[in-house]
RNA sequence: GGAACGGUGGCAGAGCGGACAAAUGCAGCCGCCUUGAAAGCGGCCGGCUCACAAGGCCCGGGGGUUCGAAUCCCUCCCGUUCCGCCA
C-alpha cells in the first residue's frame, strides 16, 4: 500500500511516479482516493470533537453522581444522549469513506523507483547481463524439447498426473523425481550462509495473502478453500513476509534473511493452455524462495545480494542464462524495482524465466504492519522486504534436460547436483 | 468434533461499570553515586492518528447495552487442558 500521508504531503511525486507505468486508470483511482481522504479527515476532526464533549460530560455525570446531585446528572445525560445520535451519525459515514479509501488503497500498485528502466511493455525490459539474442551455437542433439527428452528417459509421466488432478498437473519419477529435490536442497545449502531456513505452512489466511498482494485484486489466480477460509499459497513469498507482521523489530536484526522451500499453488486463470508441455507452467511446483526485511537503506544492496545469490546458483549448474530488468510497464503490482533470470532452453528455441527477484520498498511491510525502530528513537518505521525465487524447479530442470543432453540421449547430471541425487551423474534411457 | 478455562503494555500479571492508557514486578532508557561495574536512589518507560500541540482511538476481532465499557451481553477468532479422532 501507498503511505496515504506520502498521499496527503506530496500527491504530485506519486502521480509522477505512478504514470510512468503506463495506465491512465491508476491516475484516475489515486485522485478518487486523494479525494476520499480529504473527506476522511473532515469527518475525523467533526466526529473526534463531539467524542471530545461526550467524555467530558460523562466524567461530570460520574462526578454528580458522587456528588449526590442527581438532578444535574439528568440533565448533563439528556445533553450527552443527543451528542452520541450525531455522533453515531459521523461514525457510519466514517467507516463508509474509510472501506471506500481502503479498497482503492489495495488495489492501486506500487510506485516504481527512480532506477526502475521506462517502458511499456516486456519488450521494453532491457537486457543488463547475458545476450540480448538466443545463442545459435547448439548440436542437433539439444535442439530436443525436454518433454520429448523426459518422454525417452521415463522421468516425466504427465499422463498419469493429469489422471490424478486434470490438467496441467506434473508428475516426476525416477531420476526426474531426484532432480526437483535435489535443485531444492542445492538452493537451500547453497544460501544457509546468510539466511535462516523456514518451512512455512503452505495453506494461509486471507490476511496473510493481502499482505503481499495477491489478494485482493487476484484472487482469481489462486486456489482457495472456502470452507476453512484459506488459500494455497502462490509462492513462499506469502508465509515469509507476513512471518513479522504485527510485529516491531530492532533496527538491529535488519536485514533480517530467510528461506524456504514450498510447494507453489497458482491456478493460471488467464493463461490455461499457453506454455502448457511438459514442465513449463503448471498449477503446482516446488521452489526456493530468499526473503530479506530491511530498512530503506539497505533495501538498494540488499537487493542487489539476492540477485547475486539467485544468479549464482543458475551459474553454479552451468546454464546459459541473462539477467533483465523489468521496466514499469512489466512491473507487477507491489514491485518497486526487478529483475528476472532467465535461462535458455534450446530444446523449446526460448528463454525461460526462472528467477525474479524484487524490491517492494515499504509498500507489502505496510499492508503486513512491520515495523522497525532505531536505535535510540521514539517512534517507529515501515520495514521495506524483498525477495527473490533462489530456484524455481520446472523450468531449471526442463532446462537441464535441454542443455545436458548428449549424442546418445543421455543427460548429464551437474555436477554440484550429484550429492543430492546418491551420486548419480547421468540420467539414461530405461533399458 | 465435545467439555472446561483463558486472551490486558517487550515479558509476567492485577483490574471486572465512573478519577484506567491501565497497579505491581522484570526487562529497557536517563541521571545521581562509583576509578569502573553491581547494588541503591530519583526520573522516564506501549502503539496509532496528528504538527512528537490539543483532541481522538486502541485492553484478541466485530457488534450491542449505557451519560460512561478493559469491566456487562451477543458473536467470531485464537490459545491451554481433558476427551474423541488421527500421520
Amino acid at each position: 500500500m501507498i503511505d496515504v500521508r506520502l498521499l496527503r504531503h506530496d500527491p504530485e511525486s506519486v502521480r509522477v511516479a505512478l504514470a510512468r507505468r503506463g495506465k491512465p486508470e491508476l491516475l484516475q483511482q489515486l485522485d478518487a482516493a486523494i479525494a476520499l481522504d480529504e473527506q476522511l479527515r473532515q469527518i475525523t476532526s467533526e466526529r473526534d470533537g463531539i467524542r471530545a464533549r461526550v467524555n467530558e460530560l460523562s466524567k461530570q455525570v460520574g462526578q454528580a453522581r458522587r456528588d449526590g446531585d442527581n438532578a444535574a446528572a439528568e440533565l448533563l445525560q439528556a445533553e450527552s444522549r443527543t451528542l452520541g445520535d450525531g455522533e453515531k451519525n459521523l461514525a457510519e459515514r466514517f467507516d463508509a469513506v474509510q472501506a471506500q479509501l481502503r479498497e482503492i488503497m489495495l488495489r492501486l500498485p506500487n510506485t516504481p523507483s527512480a532506477e526502475a528502466p521506462d517502458g511499456a511493455s516486456d519488450h521494453d525490459n532491457p537486457v543488463i547481463k547475458g545476450p540480448e539474442q538466443m545463442p545459435a551455437s547448439f548440436p542437433d542433439h539439444r535442439r530436443v524439447a525436454h518433454w520429448d527428452i523426459a518422454a525417452e528417459l521415463g522421468v516425466l509421466d504427465n499422463e498419469r498426473a493429469v489422471k490424478l488432478s486434470g490438467a496441467m498437473f506434473t508428475m516426476q519419477r525416477g531420476p526426474g523425481a531426484q532432480l526437483s529435490r535435489a535443485l531444492c536442497q542445492y538452493a537451500l545449502d547453497k544460501n544457509a550462509d546468510a539466511f535462516e531456513e523456514i518451512r512455512p505452512p503452505s495453506l494461509v489466511t486471507t490476511a496473510t495473502l493481502t499482505a503481499t498482494g495477491q489478494l485482493p485484486k487476484f484472487a482469481e489466480d489462486a486456489y482457495a478453500i472456502e470452507r476453512d477460509d484459506l488459500w494455497c499459497i502462490p509462492t513462499a513469498e506469502a508465509p515469509l513476509t507476513s512471518m513479522y507482521a504485527g510485529e516491531i523489530l530492532d533496527e538491529s536484526q535488519l536485514p533480517l534473511r530467510l528461506m524456504a522451500y514450498s510447494p507453489c499453488y497458482r491456478r493460471e486463470a488467464g493463461s490455461a493452455g499457453r506454455d502448457t508441455r511438459g514442465m513449463l507452467r503448471s498449477h503446482e511446483f516446488d521452489k526456493v524462495e530468499i526473503f530479506a526485511l530491511s530498512t530503506p537503506e539497505q533495501a538498494p544492496s540488499t537487493l542487489i545480494e539476492l540477485r547475486d545469490r539467485a544468479e549464482a546458483l543458475i551459474g553454479g549448474l552451468g546454464l546459459p542464462y541473462r539477467i533483465i530488468e523489468i521496466c514499469t510497464g512489466d512491473m507487477g503490482q507491489s514491485h518497486h524495482r526487478s529483475f528476472d533470470i532467465e535461462v535458455y532452453a534450446p530444446g523449446c528455441d526460448t528463454w525461460l524465466e526462472v528467477s525474479s527477484v524484487s524490491w517492494f520498498s515499504d509498500y507489502q511491510g505496510r499492508r503486513a504492519d512491520i515495523r522497525y525502530r532505531r536505535a535510540g528513537e521514539k517512534g517507529t518505521h515501515i520495514a521495506n522486504t524483498l525477495n527473490g525465487s533462489a530456484l524455481a524447479v520446472p523450468r531449471v530442470w526442463a532446462a537441464i534436460m535441454e542443455n545436458f543432453r548428449e549424442p546418445d540421449g543421455s543427460v548429464i547430471v551437474p555436477e554440484v547436483l550429484r550429492p543430492y541425487m546418491r551420486g548419480l551423474d547421468r540420467i539414461s534411457p530405461k533399458g
